[in-house]
DNA sequence: AAGTTGTACGAACGATCGTACAATTAGTTT
DNA sequence: AAACTAATTGTACGATCGTTCGTACAACTT
């Protein structure tokens, strides 16, 4: 697939910028995607400040990399590894996976979404639309799976809603309290919601 | 109670440091504790820069004073409604009284401890100990009116998760997306929960 | 070999940040 | 009326912010 460029420029500026995005998405997670400063992140990195502006152009565009590079991530660590399954099936490896994501701190801050979600939810801007739809395509995401769950009993949306309920207070409770028990809990209660909402009526 | 000082200066003094207090949580519920800055907050008020930084004296204790003045209104809005009652409609009124008390929009960007609590859990410092120690007493509030329900069916700390769980992502889902539906569907989840713990065993 | 392209750099800009301190205004006490 | 006190102001500081610009150098094209 990849093409056939074998430009040492061009492939060194890619990694420099993968390199800037990384730091950036691990960064944000702590700090936000607007505590995430352009000086701070050259500082980190070693490398001049107008390079690193040099990639992006803006701060906006940066934040909006950011969160593409970070999607991508969620992408890669969630949604792709319940690829395989159907049913029950897969909405529990989209719920367990998404758990252990957090837990194992992909990013230090937790999950990346969440902390740059309660950011920029209230503000306008193209960094919030982006942020918010990657949150409804996450939020589709578990809706079609526990919809496609055969003889499910009641709502698949409000499935759906109560058990990303979970997981998001299992990850905010963890990050602040060091709550090593928030995980167990969430994980109860996704057990128990989808035996409720798949036992015989 | 109210002391019998008639101080004109200090009275005036204490109302300013009000006004600034409101405004500064009203700020931090949409642009966050850090975002929230002493030159704009004095501007928005019509007041001097120094005349803001002389109440507070540094930025930490403008953030922490912010907090308490948001811990107060919160206990106004949400606890205190919810003292006369016992049992199980305690419990209810907590939950009742949060969802709308957010939905209402007592601070514009939602829930003001929602927004803070998601920028602050990963960094230390006073201001997120003072954050955490107030999200961790609603926590209990809400643990020991669950297990102050008789007859209650489970772990009441369990329950008392999936119910505050189901709150947060109301908020979230309402401010982030403007879902309208989202407190329709954390109501739902709040009383279905209540009902499967309070049924005869 | 000469010319072009792309990345990265250093220096500087205007603006804003938090903070410091002396001067001023308004209200209280003697 | 004078002395005192507390709230507020104006001015100024060093640091950092995002951004702009001209330049250096390596890699590719002709």
């Amino acid at each position: 697939m990849g093409g056939v460029k074998v430009d040492g420029r061009v492939e060194r500026g890619e990694q420099t910028r993968r390199q800037i995005l990384r730091r950036a998405a691990e960064i944000a997670s702590v700090e936000g995607l607007e505590g995430l400063s352009i000086g701070r992140l050259a500082t980190e990195l070693g490398v001049s400040k107008s390079g690193v502006f040099a990639h992006f152009g803006s701060k906006e565009e940066l934040q909006l990399a950011t969160v593409r590079a970070a999607a991508k991530i969620f992408v890669d660590e969630v949604v792709t590894p319940a690829g395989g399954a159907t049913g029950l099936a897969r909405l529990e490896r989209l719920l367990d996976g998404w758990l252990a994501y957090s837990q194992r701190r992909t990013f230090p801050g937790g999950c990346f979404f969440y902390s740059v979600q309660a950011e920029f939810d209230a503000r306008p801007g193209r960094v919030r639309d982006s942020i918010a739809e990657f949150d409804r395509s996450w939020a589709e995401l578990v809706r079609t799976a526990a919809a496609d769950v055969p003889g499910l009993v009641g709502d698949p949306a409000q499935l759906a809603f109560e058990v990303v309920a979970y997981l998001d207070l299992a990850n905010a409770r963890s990050v602040l309290h060091g709550d090593t028990d928030a995980y167990a809990r969430a994980r109860t209660a996704v057990r128990r919601a989808l035996d409720r909402a798949t036992r015989q009526a």
